[in-house]
RNA sequence: GGUCCCAUCGUCUAGUGGUUAGGACACCGGCCUCUCACGUCGGUAACACGGGUUCGAAUCCCGUUGGGACCA
């Protein structure tokens, strides 16, 4: 078998969304899988809604996912010249012909035949009768239409779906050459895909009733098509394609959101392909892994609470030094000073990870340790804070500033005397304290807590929780 | 409207003629426990419907219904 060729070929005029995302991992997948090539191209002959900044976005989002492609990124509008050759030849060989038919009186017999409840498809008028080869029209605009077959089936072998059979007289004259001369969608992804030896086309399958009209393509440009590969689509929660008004579908806005490039991988991999019962794997795995075979044929519902659960997973496997980077920007962007002794931060982070599912609520989890302006729950303060918790409190502070040692099984043990002594149980001491050093009834477990924040700034937390029971 | 695709718990899915229909997320309950989580144990929950084929259908065929995509 030639080497595999896949391609991932967005077009810019937008960021790059979950969808998308998906197809390109499964094209990246197939491709590192049989040891073959990855190629992106950027289908940006759309002029009009294709910009720079989408270009950028969907490049970075890629690299943030670690989709690295082999060839390209290629741009059609650098390959204006190839497609006009091949329109040539076609207009050369018979099979395709100039069209003078204006959009007004295109759309007037489209109207006529929507009222006539017929098909509304291109009549024929300019067709020359076959084997005719018409000259170009000098003084008026023309497009240039494909010669397409009337009779016969043109079948699809598709990988996902099977055999899709299409009756050829569902097919009109597509235009391939606007009245500008330039290319459309279809014609150019047919020439590109030839040029760039794609051996299978791993696509949505919102491109299935588009193919047929793209195998005529490949036949009349003497080319064996290549396999085609139409994925599911991602669907929101009422089973309509995923889009915006789902809430966030783009992948960079998940990176913001503190997901892991690997989460939203293994995530989405899981939508419309599986591998048994597991639901965790590494990229590795899913090099090894992957395979046609076991995609999917239905739509799947995207679901944000398992993506979070993947994602939490992962927060749990990484490596605490590894997570301690990971959370500096984090960091940055909610307007707390970096901490910079990186291994207090590690410490930081671990009493954090079992409770939280993304990055973003680990930092927002973090905000006593980050600062000591903390402020106090007035809840918790009322109900917690009471007169009898002075007498603890002022024997903690007196005991754990004695402490040398500050570590959490010592620390531990601080507590235990202090319970003992006044005949208290743990909750009664601990949601207090927990209260004056985090401000809030939620947090790590409390020696955790307090073997983090160290021995001074315990200690100054739990005399202003005393100044507060004064007053 | 025309063409095409799809159909197993709420969701993602395993399953390819014989299973008590399995797993995961979510949900509910127990345990753990200084709170919240994590973890752990258990539970609720599905073959859209109707016809065939077959000794036997979630599984094969047809139809219906429902959903989706494309075109307009």
């Amino acid at each position: 078998m030639a080497q595999v060729r896949t391609r991932f070929a967005p077009s810019p005029t937008g960021y790059l969304h979950i969808g998308g995302a998906r197809t390109a991992l499964f094209n990246y997948l197939f491709a590192r899988h049989n040891g073959g090539r990855f190629i992106l191209r950027i289908e940006d002959t759309d002029r009009e809604r294709s910009t720079p900044e989408a270009i950028k976005a969907i490049l970075d989002a890629m690299s943030w996912l670690g989709l690295d492609w082999d060839e390209g990124p290629f741009y059609q509008t650098e390959r204006y010249s190839l497609y006009q050759e091949k329109i040539r030849q076609l207009m050369a060989e018979g099979k395709a012909y100039p069209c003078i038919c204006t959009s007004l009186e295109l759309d007037a017999k489209r109207q006529q035949a929507q009222k006539e409840k017929r098909k509304p498809m291109y009549d024929g008028t300019c067709r020359p009768p076959e084997g005719v080869i018409p000259f170009l029209p000098k003084d008026k605009p023309f497009t240039v239409r494909f010669r397409s077959p009337h009779d016969g089936s043109t079948i699809v072998e598709d990988a996902v779906k099977g055999q899709v059979v299409f009756d050829n007289r569902e097919l009109d004259d597509l235009i391939i050459a606007r009245s500008d001369s330039t290319p459309t969608y279809n014609f150019c992804v047919v020439v590109d895909d030839i040029e760039m030896n794609i051996t299978h086309i791993i696509r949505g399958d919102d491109h299935l009733a588009n193919t047929p009209r793209q195998i005529v393509l490949y036949q009349a440009l003497k080319h064996t098509p290549p396999q085609f590969v139409h994925v599911p689509l991602i669907l929101g929660t009422d089973k309509a394609r995923l889009s915006k008004r789902h809430g966030a579908t783009s992948v960079m806005a998940y990176r913001d959101m503190g997901y892991f490039p690997e989460a939203v991988l293994n995530y989405l991999v899981r939508l419309g392909w599986s591998h048994g019962d597991q639901e965790i794997f590494s990229r590795d795995e899913l090099i090894e892994r992957f395979s046609l075979d076991s995609v999917g044929k239905s739509a799947g519902v995207f679901n944000p609470e398992k993506f979070l659960w993947v994602n939490s997973h992962y927060l749990k496997e990484r490596p605490l030094s590894q997570l301690a980077e990971d959370v500096i920007p984090y960091i940055v962007a909610k307007g707390y000073p970096v901490p910079q002794d990186k291994l207090w931060l590690e410490k930081m982070v671990k009493t954090l990870r079992e409770r939280s599912k993304t990055l973003v609520e680990l930092v927002d989890s973090a905000g006593f340790y980050l600062t000591d302006d903390i402020s106090i729950d007035e809840k918790a303060a009322t109900k917690l804070l009471t007169p009898e918790v002075r007498a603890p409190i002022t024997k903690l502070i007196e005991k754990l500033t004695a402490l040398d040692d500050f570590t959490e099984a010592n620390i531990e043990q601080v507590f235990s005397t202090v319970l003992e002594d006044l005949g208290l149980s743990m909750g009664q001491l601990a949601q207090p304290v927990r209260v004056a050093l985090t401000g809030s009834t939620v947090s790590p477990g409390i020696h955790e807590v307090i073997a983090v924040l160290g021995k001074e700034r315990t200690v100054r937390r739990l005399r202003s929780a005393l100044k507060r029971l004064q007053s």
